[in-house]
DNA sequence: TTACAACTTAACCGATCGGTCAACCCGGGA
DNA sequence: TCCCGGGTTGACCGATCGGTTAAGTTGTAA
């Protein structure tokens, strides 16, 4: 086995799946085995707890944030406030395809799993906070794009400006969930120019 | 014991603090027993699941909001838009009590619970989903308000506002917890009125 | 060919999980 | 006085919890 075998990939895999679709806490070590098809004992080969799955689930939703959502959004191929429109958009079509294929609408990985674990592990705490900060600092750069390009107001502040916007989005994927109603994020989005100051909204 | 014993009553507080402090899979039975001080077959005499417990949790919380959130905050003894600010403040002020008293930043208890039950548990889903509808109900009132009173321009829609308020709000109490830091709701709120369209802002 | 490291296997640990049970306690109405 | 019913008690249920262990089984490199 000269290269990494994939069951440590499968475990990330399966427990990203599973901690979205129930939550960390209401997932168990053996339910987790049994999806990737291992045994138990492997899992402690590859992670020396349940917590370190986890943060290696969250170092994962990261690189699928980056490279699923702000990367192809955020693309600079349309001026800059039609790039933040496209980023709502992308979010309203996650949830409406979740809804198709899991039956409810499943909101942001990344948000149920803050809700739980923001209060009693730090560590994963603070991860989930980095993952955050990425949305944070590309929606900033665009917004300072946006105001380069006379898009804004020359006074706009985009560093608080990105910051509400990553609040907007996750609390519209977090009603959106409970309401199970893929289409409020959509609603919301189409706020989302006003809250950072663009006259036509 | 003519009237209903308080051990019910203890234990739907002791969850509440408990749901929230870690969540509701990560909360045993048997720990809202001791932490009621009652026997875990009180526990199912006043309760027939744990599930059911957190029903009463939820219908706590949306009292709660209703009487010591939304109705100090939004009360007309301001203009319409103050009261939205003031809304926003208190939030801040429960962030940052929160984090005194327990040594993190608590988030909200209904979003955090939110997260962890909107994808398996469809009746407490539905229970927190009319919660977030009893804000969104008094923010609109409050818009409608500000557009009555010239606040806000005529054409201005109360009803995407209001629920992209409670998104606002809700995303801004997620990262505040998830980043530690209070002052997060603060300026997430400072942004608030731009978001429903007022010049000023 | 041997040796080692990566990996797998399945049995096992004590603790806890959500939930049940039958016995009991005790105050108020008849 | 007796009984009844809301409330309490603590032992108990099988299942599962997160995690450990020791003995294999590999492929690979010396």
């Amino acid at each position: 086995m000269g290269r990494t075998s994939d069951a440590r990939e499968r475990l990330i895999e399966e427990a990203s799946r599973l901690f979205h679709e129930h939550s960390y806490e209401g997932v168990g070590v053996q339910e987790l085995c049994d999806a990737a098809d291992i045994n138990k004992g492997s899992f402690y080969h590859f992670f020396k707890s349940k917590d370190e799955l986890a943060a290696a689930v969250i170092d994962a939703y990261g690189v699928a944030v980056r490279d699923e959502l702000l990367a192809p959004t955020l693309a600079d191929d349309v001026p800059p406030l039609a790039r933040i429109e496209r980023f709502f958009e992308e979010l309203t079509r996650e949830q409406r395809a979740g809804r198709r294929d899991l039956g409810i609408t499943p909101g942001c990985p990344l948000a149920n799993l803050a809700g739980e674990l923001c209060n009693h592990e730090p560590k994963l705490r603070k991860k989930l906070a980095r993952v955050f900060d990425g949305m944070r600092d590309a929606l900033e750069a665009t917004l300072r794009d946006a105001i380069a390009k006379g898009e804004l107001p020359r006074g706009t502040n985009a560093a608080q400006g990105a910051e509400a916007l990553v609040a907007l989005a996750e609390g519209a994927c977090l009603l959106s969930a409970t309401h199970d109603d893929p289409a409020l994020v959509g609603r919301v989005g189409r706020m989302a120019l006003a809250l950072v100051g663009a006259k036509g909204a």
